[in-house]
DNA sequence: GACCTGCTGCGGTCTG
């Protein structure tokens, strides 16, 4: 029997009725594996590759086949509520001959149609994790019936859900519906992007048992990639980049001259997107409403309609919707200067090229953005990628003549393009926060737990696997310690929410395992424009750029958080703040050294960026950096070279600030700025080769990064960072290879 | 040295 011919008489109906001229290979064998076994499946294909249909006509046509008894059938889970609402009415169009009801269930869904679903519970349910959590906490009871007869779950976007802090909260949340209902059931994850990290994500989608997760993979290779690397320097005044600015006051002259290379980069990308439809990655808010204002400006100097929008995280609801609109609808050329808001989710339809100012942080983020473009077949993919450097002269620091920036970016690119490689979660990861929040769910969903049970589920069964009996008993300490009060023993030694952990478990607040920041909200003549982080330093009278426009602060309300604005001729791009968290790969920076030490120059950098490589390369072996690993400056200034990614080098890094070391981390480096009075670097490095260095932890102050660290004690702060930031083994070798290469 | 994501129940007002 042909795949087509087992799928049931109304989905057969509705194929036909679509005009396709055969099911895509991906579903052919999707189909093929659904109907011939109950394994769990991977389905890894480009968007628009047709990865939903490829799950979702066998499962549906196995719903129509097999008629269930009540409770959802089929569980979807996606990660953004826009991505739910619109693959929602895609399934109703695929169901519309056969008789199965669709649920998308988030946070803008109407209570009445969940409370229908709760009443009756049938068909195909969409939710996101943080409704799934809801629903445990509110309907504890309920779940083994809304689950009964579920046959499989659907993780969309599996790749964005793989060792984040949602996706340990989705992974316990779907452990604990299979312990719910006494039955494992299949799992099916969709990606675009998993790239070298296959069996990982088999592992990840049945952790116990990954050697039988199924793999499809959609057929056709890449799209031809076209890309260049275009070079500036700060300071290079080019009249292009001149334009209006007059720059008369000596003090002013410095940000004047960092200003003309963001207008030469403006100017660039003005001549060669306008007319079409793009993405401008520019790695922080505050630089996409800098560029975004760059280039509303241009647009209005040449009487030219506006085709430039400013699109990020705190930019209103509305605004975004409208700017998503234009790019999907294609018929007004639309660039959206943006930051990661765009890089996954929803179908944005055909981009022409993709920006990226400054290198970014790693080669998986920037295949995702890359794969925004090029989606028809023999489009290519086109990648404008922007690096900007200090000007330097020969008295500059060594680090700016190193041209970090541009030698990281040119690594990200080769690592893609050459090595195909990016990116792995950290398996090792104890995920102590959201344990924290998992803890008090699993207590609230059953009225209380006994601490065992407790671990069988969440330890033993579950995500949290790297955690043992000994941290999880810490952890618990942690919670019922009185001034915590989250958690209480009853005389049974059933473990309950203390008054604290009831509050925190009621507000609405607790469902997403994620921490947000407190924000103001931003009014003009009553409407919400976006939000700015309370942090945000900020006076009335001020004039800022905001969605790409300018505006001057009229009032400032710190009581309801409210700023209002009013339109203004001048304006600066606020600071949005940011956690800085960001670890760049061991592997990245290797890459780094390597093309240091080479000598090729790739073809797809522009001039400049050929000088900046070329000047990099000099810098590298004049200062004997290529073949020494610790460089002195002067007797208490240092250069030393871990060329390892940011778990080390920030380890080594710790180790020497414990011992009285003032120092500045780069790429692979540590610049020693002071030394302390006792100590020499070599003496410091001596004493970390070994290990006794004193505690990595002196300063301690940045431990709690996560929404449930508050609640956690110092030792465990210490573990968790010890299992996915830091690395306590690495740095007395470390140490040692730096001392013995100074020897040689 | 950064970015993103999500949320209930109830009381209020307005519309058909």
């Amino acid at each position: 029997m042909s795949e087509f011919e087992l799928l049931a008489r109304p989905i057969q109906k509705w194929i036909r009725g679509k005009g396709w001229p055969a099911l895509r290979s991906i579903q052919a064998d999707a189909i093929r594996t659904l109907y011939d076994s109950n394994r769990d499946l991977i389905i890894s294909a480009g968007t628009a590759g047709g990865k939903t249909e490829a799950a979702f006509l066998p499962l549906i046509s196995q719903c129509v086949q097999e008629p269930a008894s009540p409770g959802f059938e089929l569980v979807y889970i996606g990660p953004l509520k826009a991505l739910i609402s619109d693959q929602a009415r895609r399934l109703e169009d695929i169901c519309q001959y056969a008789e199965l009801t669709v649920t998308p269930w988030h946070g803008d869904v109407s209570g009445a149609v969940k409370a229908r679903a709760k009443k009756k519970p049938q068909g195909i349910l969409l939710i996101t994790p943080e409704s799934l959590e809801a629903m445990f906490i509110l309907n504890g009871l309920q779940i083994p019936t809304f689950f009964a007869s579920t046959r499989a779950i659907v993780i969309d976007e599996l790749h964005s859900l793989l060792d984040s802090e949602r996706g340990i909260q989705m992974r316990s949340l779907i452990k604990r519906m299979e312990m719910a209902v006494g039955r494992p059931i299949r799992r099916l994850g969709l990606s675009a992007t998993l790239g070298d990290n296959k069996d990982l994500a088999k592992r990840y989608l049945r952790p116990n048992d990954p050697a039988t997760v199924e793999l499809v993979e959609g057929s056709g290779g890449a799209p031809e990639l076209k890309l260049q690397l275009r070079g500036y320097i700060k300071g290079d005044i080019t009249l292009e980049a001149f334009g209006d600015s007059e720059g008369t006051e000596s003090e002013d002259a410095a940000v004047n001259l960092d200003e003309a290379a963001a207008r030469a980069v403006a100017s660039h990308m003005f001549s060669k997107l306008r007319g079409s439809r793009n993405l401008i990655f520019a790695g922080a808010r505050n630089r996409v409403e800098l560029y975004a204002d760059l280039l509303r400006l241009r647009c209005e100097e040449e009487n030219l309609p506006q085709e430039f929008y400013a699109h990020h995280a705190n930019i209103s609801r509305h605004e975004r919707s409208f700017i998503e609109d234009r790019l999907c609808k294609g018929d007004l050329p639309t660039t959206a200067v943006c930051t990661s808001t765009l890089e996954l989710g929803i179908d944005i339809g055909d981009i022409t090229c993709v920006a990226q100012i400054g290198a970014p942080f790693t080669v998986s983020s920037m295949v995702q953005r890359l794969g925004r473009s090029g989606r028809r077949p023999g489009q290519p993919q086109i990648l404008r990628q922007y690096a900007i450097e200090n000007r330097v002269d020969a008295v500059s620091h060594l680090i700016d003549r190193l041209r970090l920036d541009t030698i990281r970016a040119i690594a990200m690119i080769e690592l893609h393009v050459k090595d195909r490689w990016c990116e792995s979660p950290l398996p090792q990861a104890l995920h102590l926060s959201t344990l924290v929040h998992q803890l008090l769910s699993v207590i609230a969903e059953r009225g209380g737990s006994s601490a065992k049970r407790l671990y069988i589920t969440l330890c033993e069964k579950g995500p949290f696997t790297e955690v043992t009996p000994a941290i999880f008993t810490q952890v618990l300490r942690a919670l019922g310690r009185e001034e915590t009060g989250l958690i209480e023993q009853s005389d049974n030694d059933l473990l309950l929410l203390g008054p604290k952990g009831e509050k925190l478990v009621e507000h609405y607040s607790f469902y997403a395992v994620f921490k947000t920041p407190e924000e103001y909200r931003l009014l003009h003549e009553g409407k919400e424009i976006g939000t700015l982080p309370i942090s945000t330093v900020i006076t009335k009278g001020s004039t800022i750029i905001f969605s790409g426009r300018r505006w001057e602060i009229l009032e400032l309300d710190s009581i309801s958080n409210t700023i209002l604005i009013k339109p203004s001729k001048a304006g600066k791009a606020p600071k949005f703040g940011g956690d800085g968290l960001g670890l760049i790969d061991d592997r990245v920076v290797s890459k780094m050294l390597d093309i240091l030490h080479s000598n090729d120059v790739p073809i797809y950098l522009d001039r400049v960026a050929k000088q900046l490589l070329q000047e990099a390369r000099q810098a590298f072996s004049e200062s004997k950096l290529d073949s020494n690993k610790l460089l002195s400056l002067s007797p208490k200034a240092h250069i030393l070279s871990t060329w390892r990614g940011d778990i080390k080098t920030n380890s080594l890094a710790l180790a020497l600030q414990s011992l009285g070391f003032k120092l500045a981390i780069y790429d692979g480096l540590i610049e020693i700025t002071d030394c302390p009075e006792e100590m020499n670097i070599f003496e410091g490095l001596e004493a970390i080769a070994e290990g006794r260095h004193t505690n990595l932890f002196a300063d301690s102050s940045n431990l709690v990064s996560e929404k449930f660290h508050p609640y956690l004690s110092v030792e465990l702060l210490q573990l968790d960072a010890l299992s996915c930031r830091l690395d306590q083994t690495c740095i007395a070798p470390l140490a040692q290879e730096i001392l013995e290469q100074e020897d040689s």
